[in-house]
DNA sequence: TTGCTAATGTTATAATGTTGCAAATTCTAC
DNA sequence: GTAGAATTTGCAACATTATAACATTAGCAA
């Protein structure tokens, strides 16, 4: 059996950090935009695993971390990373998590396991295109769409199976 | 060109209303609940149109009607009618709307309009069917999606395009 | 009646998100 | 480098959405 996506499964994720990181800084170079020092640390927050985080964790971690803030710093920060495509909102979980296909235009499917939390970003041109042509048939323009689903990712599925 | 769908377009939404509450009457008999003066008085006002309708409206309602309600009141009666297939929250708007498809065991998708704010649920079996496949890719057992587009309706595009 | 269960009332509070304005920082043009 | 503009941040207050906990009432069956 082919191995799971890399949030079900066991991996070093210290690499995915750095990546996301390192990929967030040529992003706002390139759009000309200014990750400043908060910034990065939500994001780096957002990314501590890939479970969504809600912004009032964010903002306890910042908390903790010495830093004075408040929640518009935490919703400014958010609102800025979204903008760039570097983190989602997860809209059944009002919460966040980092986004995976930064390099492509996209309309994220969310794969969210309700076992162990961790969320799965597909690109999914086939949920994509049906969309577009189920709105196309009432004549409807889609301009954003929200795909969240619910269900038991193959680790949890796996774990639940031996017991 | 083909109408639009009656959430677009201009309705006697009274007949929309009527069949709701007949509906729901009909579906809490097979369930052997209780649709109560409160939950059948909630479902009137989630109903009045097909604009979703946020809690604390609902609430605001309730209490001009001189019910003297509370938060969970309202909370209560969605859950219930939630649990009955009778109304859909919307979990990008955090707002509540009444479920066309009560027949039909169906995972909704949702054309929301952000000119008018209406909202028109289709079942879309081509969606459902490449999410299904898009999970399944992943090994990823689905039990329940959230799919809401947001864009211009047929009725806001052709009002936009007189202009 | 009596006792059980489901439903509602009531109070308080938690969780999430926003507004508005002032201060500080960064950028740009001279 | 300095002045002025624009962006970013700090901060206080507030708005909105949702739940917890417990008392009370209504419906129903033995």
């Amino acid at each position: 059996m082919s191995p799971s996506a890399l949030p079900y499964r066991p991996h070093n994720h210290d690499a995915c950090v750095a990546q996301a990181l390192t990929e967030a800084r040529a992003i706002c170079q390139q759009h000309n935009a200014r990750l400043t020092p908060t910034r990065e640390r939500v994001l780096e927050l957002i990314w501590q695993s890939h479970k969504p985080l809600g912004a009032y964790d964010v903002l306890a971690v910042l908390a903790a971390d010495g830093h004075n803030a408040a929640p518009p710093t935490v919703y400014r920060a958010l609102d800025f990373l979204q903008q760039h495509g570097l983190v989602h909102r997860i809209a059944s979980l009002n919460a966040f998590v980092g986004c995976t296909h930064t390099d492509k235009n996209h309309h994220g499917l969310f794969l969210i396991c309700r076992c162990c939390g961790n969320v799965l970003e597909l690109t999914a041109p086939g949920v994509s295109d049906a969309v577009q042509s189920a709105a196309a048939d009432e004549a409807f323009q889609p301009d954003n769409m929200t795909i969240e689903v619910s269900g038991i990712c193959p680790g949890c599925k796996s774990d639940t199976a031996h017991d």
